[in-house]
This record gives C-alpha cells, sequence and structure tokens, in this order.
DNA sequence: CACCAGGCAAGTA
DNA sequence: TACTTGCATGGT
C-alpha cells in the first residue's frame, strides 16, 4: 500500500471505529474562533469553562467583545490557561476583522480559501493550526487541520519523517485525499478522538488502539 | 507529587 | 536556519 493509500485507509479504520464526531462543538461561527484560539495546547475542558463564562454574559458578539478591555476579557477566559496572551490574540482577531470587512464574518468567509488563510496568518497570535481551524471549522470551508496528535500519529506510522514542517503534512492529506469539507472535518476530528485515548506524549505503543496493526515505525 | 493539554511568538546563537 | 523559552489553568 502506497502511503496516500495509507492515509486514506487510516480514515477508514477511524471512521469505522468511531462514526461521525460531529464537530465543531460549539453553536456558532463566532464561538468556533474563540474556541480555535482559547484551545491552543489547552485541554477543550478548560476553555468550555472560558466560553460558558462569555456566553452567560451574552459577550459572543464581535461588537461585544471590542468593548470590553483587553484585561476584562483576560479575566473572563482565566480558566483556558495563558490568558493574558489569549486576550490580545482574541483583541487582534476583532481589529482584523472590523478594519478588514466591517466586522462581518459572512464577509471574511467571502475570501477564497488560500487568501484568506495567508490574511489570518498575518495575525499576531493565529497559527496554521488556528487558521485552519477557523476556516474549516468556523467558515465550513475545505482546508485540512494539522495539530500535535496529527504529527504523532503520522511520524509513529512512518508516514512522514520525524523532522517534518506543518505544510509538508497538511499536504500529504490533501494530496492524498478527494477536497471534501465535510471529510476533512471528520478526518481531523477522528486524529484528536483516537489520539486523546490512545496517542499521547509519552506512550508511543497503542495497545488497542484501532490502528494497531497499520505498520508502525515505533 | 508530576505530567499533560485540539500553539504561537520571541529570543538566542 | 535551528533550537530554546515563556505563557498558565485545571484535570488525572
Amino acid at each position: 500500500m502506497n502511503t496516500s493509500d495509507r492515509v486514506k485507509n487510516i480514515y477508514k479504520l477511524l471512521y469505522k471505529k468511531y462514526g461521525p464526531q460531529s464537530w465543531w462543538p460549539g453553536d456558532s461561527q463566532l464561538e468556533c474562533i474563540l474556541g480555535a484560539i482559547l484551545t491552543q495546547n489547552t485541554s477543550w475542558l478548560n476553555v468550555e469553562k472560558a466560553i460558558g463564562n462569555l456566553k452567560s454574559l451574552d459577550l459572543i458578539s464581535i461588537e461585544k467583545l471590542t468593548l470590553l478591555t483587553t484585561n476584562e476579557l483576560a479575566q473572563l477566559i482565566r480558566s483556558s490557561g495563558y490568558f493574558n496572551q489569549k486576550a490580545i490574540k482574541i483583541k487582534n482577531f476583532l481589529a482584523f476583522i472590523s478594519e478588514s470587512y466591517e466586522g462581518s464574518l459572512e464577509k471574511m468567509f467571502e475570501e477564497e480559501v488560500g487568501e484568506l488563510r495567508n490574511k489570518l496568518l498575518q495575525i499576531k497570535g493565529i497559527g496554521p493550526e488556528t487558521t485552519d481551524c477557523i476556516i474549516l471549522y468556523g467558515g465550513n470551508k475545505p482546508t485540512f487541520v494539522v495539530d500535535v496528535y496529527t504529527y504523532r500519529i503520522l511520524s509513529r506510522h512512518g508516514l512522514v519523517p520525524e523532522q517534518t514542517s506543518y505544510n509538508e503534512m497538511q499536504e500529504l492529506f490533501i494530496d492524498s485525499l478527494t477536497v471534501d469539507t465535510q471529510m476533512f472535518n471528520e478526518y481531523h476530528a477522528l486524529l484528536v478522538r483516537v489520539g486523546k485515548e490512545h496517542c499521547k506524549r509519552s506512550k508511543p505503543i497503542c495497545a488497542g488502539c484501532p490502528l494497531e496493526n497499520d505498520p508502525h515505525t515505533v
């Protein structure tokens, strides 16, 4: 089996085992975007509490968030960790959308995907993974999200070298699969699901993992 | 107690 | 270019 076939097969195995994951958890585009920033190197449980604070005060709105000071916002998202930095990141995003799209997410997502991706990457605090989460889960547009679990799974199965890059991993998926927004959505969600259960940092061997019969290098 | 979580940018050499 | 470090709460 070549590399592309293995990439397709991993999706099949995971989907067969776990079924659809119904991502992103969140009721609105803006909530997805906030979650994408807040979950940087942070467990989702801590993010939920922060989003819960914003929701309970009915603050999930570009205008209302813009009115908060950075420090007020930071206190509300405390539970998500790195809260001072993340408050600045959210403010940077709000400034971007206000300046470039008159504060309209709808206008922002009218941009061509590659173009929007490049612009989001310019925002300080929004890196490649957060950018792709915003586009895929916030905008429902086709791009592939790579995260630490993706890296562990690909490298431990010998599909990418130990020293690889975000773009190299992303291209592997995009070149191996047909472009399908819903499938890209499920695939990343499934990688996170299996990663959480079977692919922790300190445990390279995955007993009981649905991918355990796929060739490993570790 | 130690370790980890759905990253990113800035600093150093 | 290629490492290293800071950011920080909360669950296991």
